[in-house]
Parts: C-alpha cells; structure tokens; sequence
DNA sequence: AGCCAGGAAGAAT
DNA sequence: ATTCTTCATGGC
C-alpha cells in the first residue's frame, strides 16, 4: 500500500488593492490549473499547490511553497506604473481600467511550452480537462493533486499515453515536442532576447507565432510579445482589416514595446468577458 | 447537422 | 514567399 501525506501548508495575506484582482488575474487566459472548491480557489502550478481565501479587505494564502507563489504572483512588480502607461492610449483606455487588476503570472516554461500547445484550436474548458488529464497521467501524485508533469516524464511516455488523452492531432505535436525539448537547454535559452528565444521556440512541432508569443510572454516572462488570437484579431479586424495575425503581432509589439504583453492581455479580458 | 475553438502543418500556387 | 486546406476532438 503506499501512503500519501498532504503536503503542509504555510499561510500568508495579501492586501487587496486595484492592482490585483485574484480572479482577473486567473481568468485573463494565462493559467489553465486554477478552480472554485469548498475549499477556497485552489492554483497548480509546477508541482505546487495554493488555496486562496478571499475576505472583504485581503487574499489569504495556503502555499505549499510560500516563496514560490510570491513569486508567482509578481509582487515585485509595480502595476500602477504599468496601467498608467497604457491608460493613456486610446485605444486601450476602457480594457485597461476594466481589468486593471490583472497581473502577469511567473509561471514553468515547460508548462508553458504544453499548456499553450494543447491550446491551439480549442476550448478553453477543453484545455483545462486535458491538462488535468495529462497531469493524472504522468504528473507525480501530490495527495491531493498532481504536479505538472516533469519533462522526464513527459519525455519518457509513449506515443499511445499521449493518444490516450483525447488530444486530437496535437497529441502528435506533444509527443514530439517532448522529445525535441531533450536536445534544449532551458538554461540557455533564458539568456536570449526575444526573437533569438522565439527561434528557438518554432523549431518546436506545432508551435507557430501565436503559441510561440505565449510560451514567451508566460512562460519567459518577455513582456515585448503580443500574442494575437481569434479574440485580438476580433477586436482589431475593422481598423486592420486583411491584415495577418502574424504581421499585426509584430507590429503590437513594437507599438507598446515592453508594455505589449500587459496590454494584449488587458485588451484578451475585456474582449472576451464583454464581447463588444 | 454543422459550426467552432487562445493555430499550425503541409500542399498548392 | 504567400495563400488554401486539412487537421481530432467535443460542446453547443
């Protein structure tokens, strides 16, 4: 019989403030592990665990790492500066207050890399049943939850596992991209600039501009990224009417440089919590 | 029944 | 180098 402990907790608060809305921050596309429990919000992230409670003046948070998810959590930086710096723009005005609680996760490359694979094409509840489906399968057992798998195991599974979890064709593109991951040096690849990195990110099977601008942005924290989808070329298809989503990308990211991920994801929340 | 989803690969042009 | 087609799955 093998016996599991759960794994304790440590406890800290957050002050709330404008500047972090927990469930802004979950539900503006970057993160798939997160729901509502009896238990509180619970978050996975790599191979930890938090359960937020919320109360009317502060966020209680149960880590299994504290110092992990204070990080995680970006704490350190300065979101005010950020919203007033895209405020102004006009074009950006009224999704910048509406989600101004938004934060930017530090979140596993790796995860990343998976997470944002199993994206494409898909729905969003989709892409959360299979990541927990994947999680089960190859993440180790935490008592109460599985870790994200590590890339030995994911590497380490055959093809028929990644069938087995109602990917589709992308069960191909993660099988594979497991194994190219091998010959990649993560290390390495922290060093280099954004479009060195993201060269490096489309020899990977199945990962073209979009997924590639999300691995970057979440997963590397290049905020000089706008990842354009379905939702941001909703929003933009009148004033750039037939104009790509990979060209429209590039030109985001030089219009608001290292605000360009904070303001795509401003403009990801607002369009589709309201769909304007 | 047909359409769509946080797109990308491979083929055709 | 750019456009067109196809791709597996499941919810609606």
């Amino acid at each position: 019989m093998v016996l599991y402990y759960n794994a304790i907790m440590t406890e800290f608060k957050v002050q709330k403030s404008p500047y972090f809305s927990l469930w802004q921050t979950l539900d503006c596309g970057q993160i798939f592990r997160f729901k509502k429990s009896d238990l509180g919000i619970e978050i996975i992230s790599k191979n930890h665990r938090a359960i937020v409670i919320e109360t009317e003046s502060e966020y209680i948070v149960s880590a299994t790492d504290e110092e992990y998810f204070r990080h995680f959590f970006d704490f350190d930086t300065d979101y005010e500066q950020i919203v007033a710096g895209l405020g102004s723009d006009v074009f950006l005005g009224d999704a910048v207050e509406f989600g101004k609680g938004i934060r930017i996760l530090i979140q596993d490359p790796v995860e990343m890399i998976f997470s944002f694979l199993i994206s494409q094409n898909n729905h969003i509840p989709r892409i959360k049943a299979i990541i927990e489906r994947l999680s089960e399968a190859l993440g180790e057992n935490m008592g109460d939850y599985f870790a994200f798998p590590t890339l030995d195991a994911l590497s380490g599974a055959d093809r028929s596992l990644y069938d087995s979890l109602g990917l589709g064709y992308r069960s191909d593109y993660l099988y594979t991209v497991s194994r190219q991951l091998k010959d990649f040096d993560l290390e390495y690849l922290q060093t280099l600039c954004t479009d060195e990195l993201r060269q490096h990110l489309l020899k990977l099977k199945g990962v073209g501009r979009k997924v590639a601008d999300c691995i970057l942005l979440f997963g590397f924290r290049k905020t000089d990224v706008f990842p354009v989808d379905t939702w941001i070329m909703k929003v933009y298809q009148t004033e750039f009417k037939g104009v790509k989503a990979d060209v429209l990308s590039a030109f985001l990211a030089q219009k608001y440089g290292f605000l360009a991920g904070f303001a795509q994801q401003y403009l990801f929340y607002w369009k589709r919590t309201k769909n304007v």
